[in-house]
This record gives structure tokens, sequence and C-alpha cells, in this order.
DNA sequence: GTTAGCACTCTCTATATCCGAGTGCTAACA
DNA sequence: TGTTAGCACTCGGATATAGAGAGTGCTAAC
């Protein structure tokens, strides 16, 4: 259990470590906080802190730096939530407001403005579209034996995919079993739509078990999920003025995590609901630079979810970062109430 | 004019600085290179050379590297292109035997391959639609007075956007419209479509002036070239292991200039036809490093074109890089007879 | 419990020094 | 006349050294 005091010099080290990224003495600690103590009583706490975990000495010699448990514990018990500036709100509520935007591109909008306002990176998890239902199935014929197959979802997403006509099918075949997949499966979820289709086409062609087989391979290649999720990644910029990143190598790190995006993948689906922070990733992510990554993860409606996080070094500003993903929540959150 | 023993050493300056990254000396060179010509005589030579403004010394007392101009008259009269090696041949040409591909995504996986085998960064952009051909035009209505238009081209490419109705305009009028459009506009290229729907417009509408203004609004917002044409990046990281990007303000520039596009578009644009070699674009693209720029235009068929660039350091391989995208242009060109 | 004082530690910066690679020039050589 | 050996000179980069500054832990006094 740490004393009142123990408690505002470690959130003093935190605060001013986040600011200025260099270890924190006592004589700093004894200027700028209100406290009236002494250089000399506030080194005796910080080297209680340090025993119990909270801060770290680089060497001898210097001041302290908040270990990943200091962090934690400021982050969760002494964290003052900025109420996010007006402004702010304002604009990233305007990112919703332009409804003729693909839920994708709404997205990507997001992700670059926050990371305009806070400075780091932003990682967002392209949303998945399991419980999106079907409003029409087109093919469009191209002329040599290729068509467009296009899929509208009742979110306007679409997804479009070049495919080869199966040769046993006629072009008159094809467009009744489109037209009977509109009628009879229009509104259903899209996760569950090859099941669906493959029972319509069971029920449909069992006169011919053999052109049934080739059609339904057809129907999987075209639904199969083309290119899993996507990964959206913005403001890889903004993180090389850190002087966390003054070092090409830690720069190169960095690019090839969001490059490959496997384990910014594993931690954004772990996520759990809600504004969560997540200290000290850099073991996670197979990088060497201290970073952390707040997550926010969030519905569109009743229909779509995703995560959204924001990276930064691990001394990273909480109290902003926290609270602006916490107004992006409550936008969501209102936001997928009247229309969609 | 130059002798044939000052082209010789030329040569083998630039491309032992290729190789190095390090100015040459004349004892380097009479090492290396075959001739057997003592340092000095080889010292004469170059301050010749130096003298003529083929090549420079960063400082007295350094080796020399060659300059802009040296750097031209290397690519134009001594490089031998490298005949690619048949296994990139190949992958490169898979890329292209995969026909459900659209053509986004064929160039974007060109890009990914160019990149990984040059280890520079590659540039295209994406490719003009110019002269498509309307295949099919839809609306797919999604029931709160908002649709997905779907625009289908002959080339298999897919433009969708989300639009709100023009309450004026029934559900029943649009449809209409719709079927007129694909009806009488199928074939049409792309880039005269707007003007031939406002004719159709025009005559079908004469009636209602009001109304015909607002649709005339809506088709022109429907079909304004959604997000200007696309630049397609990739290959970032492998920038960084050069020594010319040891300095993470060179890397942020880039990661810049990446991002922007606007200065590498001039660029890219105004590249002539053909594999084209420019030398030392730093100006053109606002950066304080030295690179260059390989570009091909090529044509995709007869209907789509675009230019595919390969940046790196100004002593970048170029009989390599020269190389490959003169094989790659050999593939496109071969490639749009067969089918599309 | 708090604080002043002090010796000590360690990093960082600036300065001096040295080494090696490379040059230009001169004079000798074929 | 072109080529080469020799040599003094230059300059950047690496290495060593000293000193400043910031911060600590500990002791002893308040």
């Amino acid at each position: 259990m740490l004393t009142e005091r123990q408690r505002a010099i470690l959130q003093a080290v935190v605060e001013l470590y986040i600011r200025s990224a260099e270890p924190v003495g006592s004589r700093t600690i004894a200027r700028l906080s209100g406290m009236r103590l002494s250089p000399a009583t506030i080194r005796n706490e910080m080297a209680d802190l340090e025993e119990m975990g909270y801060l770290e000495q680089p060497h001898t010699s210097a001041g302290r730096v908040p270990s990943h448990k200091g962090y934690r514990y400021y982050v969760d018990h002494l964290l003052l939530t900025e109420s996010v500036n007006a402004e702010w709100v304002k604009a990233l509520k305007a990112r919703f407001h332009q409804r003729y935007a693909e839920i994708d591109e709404t997205l990507r909008q997001t992700a670059s403005l926050l990371s305009e306002l806070t400075h780091y990176a932003v990682v967002a998890l392209g949303p998945e579209v399991f419980t999106t239902r079907l409003v029409k199935l087109e093919f469009v014929p191209l002329g040599d034996g290729r068509a467009v197959a296009v899929l509208v979802t009742d979110s306007g997403h679409v997804e479009h995919k070049l495919v080869e006509l199966p040769p046993q099918l006629s072009s008159e075949e094809l467009r009744n079993l489109v037209e009977m997949v509109n009628a009879e499966l229009k509104g259903t979820p899209v996760a569950a739509l090859t099941q669906k289709i493959f029972q319509l086409l069971a029920r449909v062609m069992e006169s011919n078990r053999e052109v049934y087989l080739r059609v339904q391979r057809f129907f999987e290649d075209l639904l199969a999920p083309s290119g899993e999720t996507k990964l959206i990644v913005d403001g890889t910029r903004e993180m090389l003025s850190l002087p966390e990143f003054r070092d090409v190598d830690r720069v190169r790190e960095l690019l090839r995590l969001f490059e490959e995006g496997e384990p910014l993948f594993r931690v954004l689906r772990g996520a759990a609901d809600g504004v969560r922070v997540h200290i000290g990733l850099e073991q996670d992510l197979g990088l060497d630079s201290p970073v952390s990554l707040v997550t926010t993860t969030v519905a569109f409606g009743s229909d779509l979810r995703t995560t959204i996080g924001i990276i930064g070094p691990t001394r990273m500003d909480y109290a902003k970062t926290v609270g602006l993903l916490s107004a992006l929540s409550d936008i969501f959150d209102t936001w997928g109430e009247p229309g969609r």
C-alpha cells in the first residue's frame, strides 16, 4: 500500500518523465511539485518506491524512471483523464456526419485524425463484417468467360471479385441462380451466406450432381473472405520525432511491425471491450523500443465492431490518449443508434 | 569527348561507388580494375574527369564520387543492362497469370515483388481508367434514402460509392434512368460518361427543369473521380538499410514524401514512355538525400496505362534496375495482346 | 520524521591526438 | 610524351582524456 505522499511522488515522476523523456531526479520534484519537501526526503521515498518496484534507475546516479508496474499503478489509480477539447470532439464527430462514406473510409479518416491529434501512430482492425446482411448479389458478365461478382451489404459495404464462370453453367442458369439467391437470401448475415447458398444449391440442382459440385466450388471461392481483415495504420511518421526512435534500427523495426501486421492483429483481437491501456508491449510486438498501446473496442450500430488502438512510447501521454479514445467510444455508441 | 581509358575509369568509379557507398580512390581502381596502370596515372585521369564535371570530391584527400553528370554518362553510354534472372521473370509473369485479380491488385503485387527483388522502394501510379468502358451501372437501394452505386468497367474494375438519393427522384424514376443509362451508354468510355449522361438527362427530363438540375448534380458527384488516382507505394522499409538513410531525419523526409504523394505524382506523370532513368531527384522531390528514379510507362492492353517507378539512392544499381523494368515492360506488352 | 552536507558515481561533452587513406606535385624513367 | 615512384600534405574519423553536471546514498544534526 502506498502512502499519500508516495503516490504523489510516483505521479510526479511519471508525469515529468512523460514530458521530458529524461530520468527524473529528486531536485526536480522538490522544485516543481507543490510538496514542501526537501530533495533528501524525496530521495528516501524514491528509494522505497524503487524497492517496491514502481521505479527504476537506468544507472546509479541517474534520476528515476517509472517501471511497467509504476505506469500500471499510475494509469489505474492516479490518472485524471483529461476531458477532451471540444474542438477535437467536433472534428471527430465530423468524420461520422458524412454518411456517404463507407465504413472503411470513415475508419481510415478517424485513424488519420487521431494520429494527428495525438502525434502517435494509430492502428485499427478493419471492421468485421460478420453480422452485416446481404442486400444484393450481382454478376456482371464481361464477355470472355469472366464476370465481376458484386456483393452489397446493408452497411453499404461492397465486396467485388473477378471470377471465371464455370463453363458448365449457362449464363441463363447463372442468372436464374443469382435471382434466386437475391430473392431468398436477402437479409442473410454475410457470415452465414456460404452455407445458405449451398443449401439452396442442393435443393435446386439435385438432378445434376457433377455441375452441382462445380458450382459449389465456384461459390466457395467467391465468398472466401478476400484477404483477411485489413489492418489500418496511420501516423507512422509521427513516431519518428520521438527520442525513442532516434535510432534508425528502431524505426526499421516499427515499419516491419506495421507492414507485417500479425503481432498487432493478435494484440488488437485480444483487447477487451472498452478503453484499455496495454503497457510495455515491446515483447509482444517484437520490438526493442518501449511502447504502449491504448485500445478501444467499439461497435458500429449493432452490426459491426472494430478495435482502434493508439501506439506510443511507454511514456506516452495516457491522460490525453485515454480521454480521446473514451470520447471516441461515446461518439461511436451514440452514432450507432439512429440510422444504421 | 572521353578517351577509352577515361570511360573505363569513370565506369569503375561509378560501379565501385555503387557497391561500397564510399568515395573511390585511385589505389582501389588500380587494384581492382583490369587496367595495368599505376595509381598515379589514374589520379591524373581522375583529376581530368573531375575538371570535366564527371566526378566530384567530397573533400580534398578523399576519393572520388560520380557527379550527376557522371551518372548520366554512365547510364547513357556505359551501362550494360543485366539480362534478368529467369527466375525473376517467371515470378513477375506469375503475377499476371492469375487473371482473377483486379488490375489494382496485380499492380500492387507487382510493386511488392519489385521492391523485394531490388531492395528499393517502388511507386506506381494507380492505373488510369480513362479509356475503359462502361459495362454496367447499378444502384442498390439500402432503404433509408441511401444507395450504393456500383460501376463496372470492361477491364473488370469496380468503382462504388455510397450516395444519398435525391428525394425528388422516385425510386421508380431512378430505376428507369439507370436502365436507360445501361441500355444506351454501355460501351461508353468512362471518361466520356458524365457528359453523355448529361445529354441523356437533358433529352429525357427537359420537362422538369428543377429536378433535372438536382439529378445532374447528383450524377456529377457520383462520377467525380473518387479520390484522384491512387499512388501505390511499397518497400519503404528496404530503404532504411541504406547508409544514405542512417539519419532519422532523412527517413522522416522519405516517409513524408510517400504519404504526401504530390511531388511523386508530378514526376511519375511527367515520365516519358519506356524505361527512363531520372538521376538526382532530390530537388524535385524535396529531399536532402540523393535519390534516383527509374520509371517505365506501360500499357495494359490498349485500355489502361500506368507508370511504375523504382526509387533508390542515386548510387543505385542501375544495371539491375533498368534490366528488371525492361523485362517488366515486355511482360506487360505481350500480356496485353491475347485476352483483355 | 526531516533536512543539510558531502563524498562518490556515472554519463555526456568537448578537446586533443593520432592514424590512415588519399591527393597533388615533382622528378625520374621508358 | 606518357607513365610511374616518391613524398609532403590534408582531412575525416576513431580513440583517449579530462572535466562538468546531475544525481545518489549515507551520516549526522535539527
